[in-house]
DNA sequence: GAAAATCCTACTGCGCAAGTATGAATTTGA
DNA sequence: TCAAATTCATACTTGCGCAGTAGGATTTTC
């Protein structure tokens, strides 16, 4: 029931692109990301890099490069992306919606295990699939404020005004 | 998100157990266990030495023994067995109840990860630590039932008359 | 042209899942 | 009492995938 490392490291670094694009950072590069979130350099590199692959990021090379999004956040729900890391969601393969694999057991149909796991799979998909990373930005923003606490990816010149409402 | 091998093996073995003693059949050989379900007859066997040591089961040796279970089948939970065999449910430790450990990320009050994931894990948390191994035998026998479907580990003997309501 | 970033590919260590293997201890029936 | 059938205990194996490292190529800015 394990969510890799590299599959969280991807979606904090998500979830700082835009935390840090809502408060007008639109572009982060991946040395400010790992010092943030205390995380080697050059594995982060590779995760950007995958999830640039399928579309999630977008990049610019050179001094002042970085990563952005390359779609409206509340079109990225985190589901998608941790199946892209680390494959299907179900605890068992025989109840996978996205990757289903027949499982060994000798009657399907009949198997409790299997009815068991259905549920649990989907009630992971069904927080998994709903939430999207708008969501969770505007979420934690709000938090931040409320506790009128500083995000990183500021500048000390920049003030922490909310645009939420 | 993914259950080893081992823990549905023992979940697997559980079950059967269960469905046996409900239908008649108190204990099961290991040897009857690995040929239904498929599966390794040592491997099942250290699987099974485990649930034991942690009380699921009983044993008698020798000529005509086998595996029975030693809790009434109504206490026994899924959460506890897989976390035993496979450790905590939750995604990231950090929102772990049973084996919290702190993560890494900066702000953990704040982290939008942390709450999307105990979330999840909640999720997780209600199904497992709900539903108990009597309810699963019993769904299972009713499906069989309503089915017309002998369930194995009954003599060709023996007729398939439900207990059940 | 130098510095600073991303991009690309290959490599590594090592821990763990999923078994195998071997034999000892126990129970039963002949 | 002995042989067969079972569980019990421990050690070993094998392969794979996670979590990185390493090194250099390419692109962009000043």
């Amino acid at each position: 029931m394990n969510l890799s490392k590299r599959c969280e490291y991807g979606l904090r670094a998500l979830i700082d692109i835009g935390i840090a694009s809502e408060l007008g950072r639109p572009r982060l590069q991946v040395s400010e990301l790992a010092a943030k979130e205390k995380l080697p350099v050059k594995f982060l590199e590779q995760i950007l890099s995958q999830l640039k692959a399928a579309g999630y990021v977008k990049s610019k090379r050179g001094k002042f490069g970085g990563y952005s999004l390359a779609k409206r956040m509340d079109r990225i729900k985190f589901g998608p992306v941790i199946r892209l890391i680390d494959g299907p969601l179900a605890p068992i393969r025989c109840v996978s919606e996205t990757s289903y694999a027949c499982c060994t057991c000798p009657d399907e149909v009949h198997c409790g295990l299997r009815m068991l796991m259905l549920d649990v799979r989907n009630a992971i998909a069904k927080i998994l699939d709903r939430y999207t990373l708008a969501e969770i930005v505007e979420i934690t923003l709000r938090k931040l404020h409320r506790d009128k606490v500083t995000p990183l990816f500021l500048q000390p010149s920049m003030r922490f005004v909310s645009i939420l409402p």
